[in-house]
DNA sequence: TGTACATCAGTGAACGCGCGTTCACTGATGTAC
DNA sequence: TGTACATCAGTGAACGCGCGTTCACTGATGTAC
């Protein structure tokens, strides 16, 4: 941990980093089934062998981009969150939906990797749980922050409910209780079943047609993508029970 | 046209079907970019040369593969909705929604093949656009037809249009006018633009939600996914203006 | 019906290529006394 | 501070593999007269 160690670190770290943006290029251009240690070895100069310094394998460069991939998605749509005013959770929605649709269209091949079709012959290990959740996350946090703050308005709930797909709704609702409220529970109970659902539906709507325009199916269907996606960021809010301030 | 070249024509139709056969499981043990021709041939017994008189490249199989997919999940859609009777307006959009679901749980690989990342480098010719399209017209003629025997309840139409977006919404509805309805503008004035988006918002739900299940996505969020698609059929539903009967 | 010719399916060797991973090694950098 | 040793990054050759595609060919099937 002294000066010295820590510049072999800063070293390392560097390198790391270079091959991951050179992977990362490649991988818009040949996809993920395409990345090769060999190539990228090549474009910076050094023996196809000395990638096995930084990874064991192919595969654990592959689950660093991954995560990587999952990470920046992530940061981009909080960044983009944290950027509107608190108690304006409709505009925080709608802020989340642009910067997931924006970074897909910044970021596309990496954005494959982890939301289009998974990779044959990876499996992905359990550090991919966690930041894959995280999109997810910053919406049901913000319909918590409407809830807790009463700007949550009551969702019609004609849609009957099965007991299996119900206690799906409560576990999630229960995790929420454990991971962002700290057992305020009557902030949950005036969500409801319902809205727990709603926000799973909103973000399966937004990655369904983030992945729809990326994919090509939206061709000759829809043109005007963006104001497509804010229609969509508007009509699922409502779903979920957030209105404009 | 003799009887003898209809033998060589059906032996020839044969062989194209088995080579299909084959790349389809193949397809699904190692994904579309780990399909070669050479594995294909070499389980066929056949010298990997011979399938070049069936297909001039990898990539026209994968063609022929993309088209069979598309036509796959769109005729067991097709043969879901035609079994529940015409008027069931719900019936049939819920049945459109099991179809396809239950068509990519069947055929996960060719399902991500065409709604999945695309293959890199590889162009989509254009006689995939019509097969790739079948579900959504399947949707949009439940639509219409539930418009035209007057059972199409009128849609909340709160979220405001952007112009461009009307302007795809008025297009989408000019296409239906052309190619299912003959010239039977009342039906679609009765419709609307927002019923428009509505079907193409359910569209993407479906494919969305079901690219979430099949691409792990919903592990540890939602267990009873059969619930829960159809739940979302029917929420989408509401949205176009379809009701029970 | 019989024969000469044309068409076609399929062969197998070859071309030229790229891949992930291993391994014994060299030489530079860092550590302990 | 100087020296002996340990750690580490990086090398380059090799292993064993698979790939798509081309091409001259053989032999069987189909066609025309």
């Amino acid at each position: 941990m002294n000066a010295t160690r820590g510049i072999r670190e800063r070293v390392r770290d560097e390198l790391v980093r270079e091959i991951k943006d050179v992977a990362r290029r490649h991988l818009s251009e040949q996809g993920a089934a395409g990345l090769s240690v060999r190539a990228i070895t090549r474009e910076m100069g050094m023996a196809s062998s000395a990638v096995y310094r930084y990874y064991p394998s192919r595969d654990a460069l592959l689950t660093a981009l991954i995560i990587d991939a999952y990470d920046g998605v992530g940061a981009a749509a909080a960044a983009a969150d944290a950027a509107v005013s608190r108690d304006d959770h409709l505009g925080r929605w709608i802020a989340i939906f642009r910067a997931v649709r924006a970074w897909a269209l910044a970021h596309p091949h990496e954005y494959a990797l982890v939301y289009g079709s998974p990779v044959p012959g990876y499996v992905a290990p359990a550090d991919t749980v966690a930041p894959a959740a995280r999109v997810a996350y910053l919406l049901v946090a913000v319909v918590v922050d409407a809830s807790a703050s009463g700007a949550l308005e009551p969702v019609d709930d004609d849609v009957p409910l099965t007991d299996d797909l119900r206690h799906d709704a409560e576990a999630r609702l229960t995790e929420i209780i454990a991971e962002l409220l700290g057992g305020r529970t009557d902030v949950v109970a005036a969500m409801g079943p319902s809205v727990a659902l709603g926000v799973v539906d909103a973000w399966t709507a937004l990655f369904g047609a983030v992945s729809f325009e990326l994919f090509g199916h939206y061709h000759r269907v829809i043109d005007a993508r963006a104001d497509h996606l804010d229609r969509l960021a508007v009509g699922t809010a409502r779903t979920v029970g957030l209105s404009a301030r």
